[in-house]
DNA sequence: AACGCTTTTAATGTATACAATTTAGGGAGA
DNA sequence: TCTCCCTAAATTGTATACATTAAAAGCGTT
């Protein structure tokens, strides 16, 4: 890449050196993600103090964050459940993500961007290109993968140069299976994985050639076209769970 | 109207009977916007203690819930501060919510809408008709017009059917001057204003032709510019602030 | 007089005790 | 046996005390 990614992906070390309830959050994001938390089921407060052995106080406060995220829903007779998805809610989570992103590529195209973003993202592709030539897409292929297209899809986020949108794309990809890279590992032991990941790679070359041409429809337009693939993959993956291993896919409740 | 709303506009009243938390968010949202707390001042928590007559915890829930609205900001030494905005982030705020509304639009007709809910909105707009018909437009009036004009918004965010998208859309409209009603009566002593809402009430029509006829492209695309409304209000606002009195008007920091 | 350091003050983050509400369980009655 | 109600346990909502950290004021030095 020509500079150094200025967002960083959150690490688990991450967990030290902050506050308590920012601890508490990152883990039970995890607890309920891996499925340690059965999906529908009640969260009491004192087990979790056992559990992440901090106090009731940060726990309500990562509590109201992860409502925030959805993880979790607010009972209405008061405390909090893990949220189970219908196949239609997460459907819209990726039809509102690509809605939102898709608005961030017009805006871009319309305002224009920072050479240095659109330099970032040129060479973010470049990366992936270089990625997908090894014809083998074994796991460390694979997940350099998923890191490369978060950050490109991060940096469309960025393009606009609106905090305001920034914000809420990002609200929108909290949920596992809303984010970009949500459902990209379905096909990893399909014979078409390979397919698939080049035609995603031909919509991010055009989508950059868009916004630099300031084709501000035809950017929104390739955007919202982009999210289908990852509808597409989420009906793949629950027609087979088993090949699905994305953390928080117990929480999608078969039809 | 046909039926009897399902979804009823805030009330000052509710403030009793619901938790001190919910409590202190109401009082505290109306503190921020009728500006007795000064915009980008630091929110001290004892102040608050003091001024709402409940402990520093529930407190600190209402501030946490304030800031997933976006009126208050976490400052990065910790606590809150009064947030403000600038002129750009306001219309990038109409501008998602008008591209939301325009999702909404957009799944509504492609999925179809309940009889229930087009009725409920035809009666909605019937009743706008039937309150433009005076041409005095006292505030009696006007303050109806805003009612329904939320009503008939609100009405649309659940059209589609989808819990995801009208959670989104009611975040998006937290911001007083990013709501539909938001900047409406900017005309009101002026020679336009009834003219603006005879267009606004135009392009309502319109926007139910469209989803009862499940023209999604057109439906969406009415939304879209329904929402350029706002964004010109908010222009002619800023021109003579003295004309605009929405609450949180002085949150909006000069160019 | 201006800058920097130390000390003091005040504010937030956290833990815990208490109150109020909800939920589960058991017993009496139909 | 099922239902309803009443009691008791458990859980959440709230208040408050404590700890930790940031802000501010005062003092000394340059």
């Amino acid at each position: 890449m020509s500079s150094t990614p200025r967002i960083s992906v959150e690490h688990d070390f991450a967990v030290e050196g902050s506050s308590q309830a920012v601890k508490a959050q990152l883990r039970l994001r995890e607890l309920i993600l891996k499925g340690q938390l059965a999906a529908g089921s009640r969260i009491a407060e004192l087990a979790l103090v056992d559990l992440l052995g901090v106090s009731r106080t940060p726990i309500r406060a990562a509590l109201m964050r992860l409502q925030q995220e959805g993880l979790v829903e607010a009972l209405p007779s008061g405390g909090y459940a893990v949220r189970t998805f219908s196949e239609r809610e997460v459907a819209d989570a990726i039809e509102l993500r690509g809605t939102l992103e898709g608005l961030a590529a017009r805006l871009a195209a319309e305002r224009g961007v920072p050479a240095r973003v659109l330099a970032d993202a040129q060479a973010c592709l470049d990366e992936i290109d270089r990625l997908l030539m090894d014809p083998s897409l074994n796991d460390e292929v694979f997940s350099g993968y998923v890191r490369l297209n978060a950050l490109f899809h991060r940096l469309l986020s960025e393009m606009p140069g609106s905090g305001v949108l920034a914000r809420e794309i990002e609200r929108a990809c909290s949920l596992p299976f809303a984010s970009p890279s949500g459902f990209v590992g379905v096909h990893l032991h399909h014979a078409s994985a390979r397919e698939m990941l080049l035609i995603a790679q031909h919509q991010h070359r055009q989508l950059l050639d868009a916004i630099e041409r300031r084709e501000s429809g035809r950017a929104e337009a390739l955007v919202r076209e982009h999210s289908r693939i990852a509808r597409h993959n989420m009906q793949l993956a629950l027609r087979d769970p088993s090949a699905c291993h994305m953390p928080g896919a117990q929480l999608i409740r078969p039809a």
